[in-house]
DNA sequence: CAGAAATTTGACCAGTTGGAAAAATTCTTA
DNA sequence: TAAGAATTTTTCCAACTGGTCAAATTTCTG
């Protein structure tokens, strides 16, 4: 099982490393100093709560810029265009918001293995829930950025895992049903306490909306896919 | 259970009607000729595609109005201001998306009751992707424009269901679970093949990806829900 | 069909937006 | 510490944005 580095296209990534001299250094290259570094990750920070509210196209620099506490034209100078940090987020999201599935292992005691994806993916939820409407967001606009990545390596992944959860159906561990299904089923419901969060404070109202919510979740779920996923008693 | 009319606040519904002889008499007024409400129609359709796609922000109203076919001015002279169709969407998009939960009938039978709800809701994904889209993307922003409705009108239509589902519980038909999160299970599978269908469509492959992917996700959300929900066996 | 009402268009506008250029300032490091 | 590199600020711009306005055109209605 490989490590599947999710990347995106980059035609920046071909090109011949730049002129280092000019007067734009930091410009098309990676951190190469301290400050560099650092003020990336303020920019990055900042992108990603507009961008997760607001979209591609409804995020402005200038937001950003104000939200990461810089003048545009400053922020202009480590990401030289809005479309840079949109793909920089993209793939470090991608990253980290796979690895859960990426952790499923088929030597692994089905139930259990099962019950700790559904709750890793919730916890990122709890987590990194910008992470979580970020990707929503661009999955609404018909992931035009994305779309190859995951008709490759996302499609890669899944049918991989997939074939796990058959294998784990054809000796009886769990009920035979459609692995693509219940890996989506799991996908909708764990990253729903991200990208719904509003609506279901709202709906639980002050008595139950609190951070408790989660807690609650993750028994409802583990319920609903536990039994769900029960093998026929014989 | 009287039918709960979701309904925004709009500023204008208490003004006093409006001069109706002046320069503009279409525009703050509700439909009067047979050409407003095609248009209107039309306009609403357009909307509905380009809102739905990139979010309230992220959309604008020369996009709108080359989707309906008109200059942005002609537009402008059905609906006043950008602000005014996406209420209009909002509200109709509310109404309708929440019918199949009103109708859950306490009377009826739970099992077939619930699956039928399921059943249901995933015809809408399946029907109407871009209401469910404009949804999700108002969701993402944080609800700004319909917080209030949530937290009056459907927290109480929840409430109210949950209270059936916990009846439904307490009698043995189904089994002892928490009825928010169920239904928050079911709001987040159904729609993820809405809101998610570029992905749904990537992961599936052309193999499995076209039409009958509706077919395949009810058989397992059927299976899931049923078995996840069966009454503890005595 | 004439006049009035309704609709459509073209020109326009002020504010916003993504981004460029260059000057001004602040580090580094030889 | 002075020169060079890195960073920040100021100024600017062309395209886009939401929206107005009056004139032109089309569609009713008596």
């Amino acid at each position: 099982m490989p490590p599947i580095k999710v990347k995106m296209l980059d035609k920046d990534e071909a090109k011949p490393a730049a002129e280092t001299g000019a007067k734009k250094p930091a410009k098309a290259g990676r951190p190469r100093t301290r400050i560099q570094r650092e003020k990336q990750d303020v920019i990055l920070e900042a992108a990603l709560d507009v961008f997760s509210r607001e979209g591609f196209r409804g995020a402005t620099i200038d937001q950003i810029a104000e939200a990461a506490g810089m003048s545009k034209p400053n922020l202009l100078y480590y990401f030289p265009r809005k479309e840079e940090i949109y793909k920089r987020l993209m793939t470090e999201m991608l990253d980290v918001w796979l690895a859960p599935l990426r952790d499923i292992d088929s030597d692994g005691d089905p139930v259990p293995e099962i019950r700790s994806y559904i709750r890793r993916k919730l916890e990122m939820s709890r987590d990194f829930p910008r992470q979580s409407r970020l990707f929503a967001n661009e999955m609404l606009q018909g992931a035009p950025r994305i779309i190859d990545v995951l008709s490759t390596d996302l499609k890669g992944l899944v049918d991989e895992k997939a074939k796990v959860l058959e294998s784990w159906m054809e000796r009886g561990k769990i009920r035979r049903t459609d692995p693509y299904h219940l890996i989506f089923s799991i996908w909708a419901t764990t990253q729903h306490y991200a990208d719904f969060d509003v609506q279901v404070r709202a709906v639980l109202g002050k008595g139950r909306g609190g951070e408790g919510r989660f807690e609650d979740a993750a028994r409802f779920l583990e319920t609903l896919f536990l039994y769900g996923l029960l093998p026929k008693q014989p």
